[in-house]
DNA sequence: TGTACATCAGTGAACGCGCGTTCACTGATGTAC
DNA sequence: TGTACATCAGTGAACGCGCGTTCACTGATGTAC
């Protein structure tokens, strides 16, 4: 195979981070390696610098990407509760603590997954920044959902509370997998979160 | 060198224990190798396994003993709260939620630390055992300091979005460290959780 | 208590392995005329 | 539109490196008498 056409190279590239994003999450940085992520993409290891500057900079990619899916998800539910929050909220709450969510990770939430590994490396890496910026972004969604009626500062902070609440419970859940107190964790916190 | 008193080999053992309870959590199991673990016990790697049968049955003995470790911290608390179990519980939260807490992974809570690695781990291994032993005792004494008029059902649920809410709250203020977002995470979960 | 010797804790070199990254090369693509 | 050639996406071998684990060896410890 020698050079690919410009709307090739832009379809591998995203492959990579398609890849990437399933991946990592489902197996953290360390646990995937870039020959497997190219040949997740149908490629060998070689070409991957012609795309990233490195495993990094692809994590950061692979991170937002994953990001932007799971936002599409919670827009999706909150456009089938329009003018309900309250709803919204509660719906939104279901499907994050839903056992499919704790036991596919490679689709589910990136800040999860991926939260113990930002955490492990570099503050002034690309991957932290995505990071940052996803938990925000999160958290106004979550914000957004909450009592009309309340401040603007009270509405942030149960959303910050919900946010721990829900990765909490997933992380737990999935690191007690096979064991009765999994399911549990999962609808304490769905009747805690939602009472 | 050559062979140590059974004394001393006990003592060995110990301080490797030690090294991989603090690296572990400060690290992740892939995060630190064995030479390191007994370079920081003040040994070569070579002796590694005449103690273990392999870094996995260390990681189990390290969680293990972060594991007591942090029960003692919770006893203590509980003990400057004698007979007064709602404040027990307050005290507990803010020690959890303290920045320290934050800021020292390495002698943190590990169900916190190790919860992703347990997850990405293997389900039959003597680590995933060690860390839903662990899980399930926490949360035991945790429902022990909710109020005693409920019933014993709503006690352990009560605590089991409580535990999602601690360990959520510190896995994403760690992520976000360096941002204002990760001082704020603390402050609403432990605002929500003392409400 | 003293002696002979088997045990085994710790050393350090070595094993095979897979990692992230680099690089010379290939040959179709894209461009200049 | 056709031709000549520079570009560069992807290949696959190779780089140095550190990993978990094994092993022959050392020599003080612990034991048997």
């Amino acid at each position: 195979m020698a050079r690919s056409t410009r709307q090739d190279t832009e379809k591998h590239r995203e492959q990579i981070v398609e890849a990437a994003a399933r991946l990592f999450r489902a197996r953290g940085l360390d646990g995937v390696s870039i020959p497997e992520l190219m040949a997740e993409a149908d490629m060998t290891h070689g070409g991957f610098y012609r795309h990233f500057a490195s495993k990094d900079a692809l994590a950061a990619l692979g991170y937002a990407a994953a990001f932007e899916d799971l936002l599409g998800v919670f827009e999706g539910i909150v456009a089938q509760h329009k003018d309900d929050p309250s709803a919204a909220r509660i719906a939104y709450i279901d499907t994050y603590l839903a056992k499919s969510h704790r036991d596919k990770s490679e689709m589910g939430c990136p800040t999860a997954a991926l939260c113990t590994d930002v955490a492990r490396g570099d503050t002034k890496s690309e991957l932290h920044a995505a990071f940052v910026a996803g938990a925000r972004r999160f958290a106004d969604r979550l914000a957004a959902l909450e009592p009309a009626g309340e401040t603007s500062k009270a509405r942030r902070e149960h959303a910050l509370a919900t946010l721990s609440t829900l990765v909490g419970a997933v992380l737990l859940s999935r690191a007690t997998k096979g064991d009765a107190i999994s399911d549990a964790i999962l609808a304490a916190a769905k009747k805690s979160l939602t009472a």
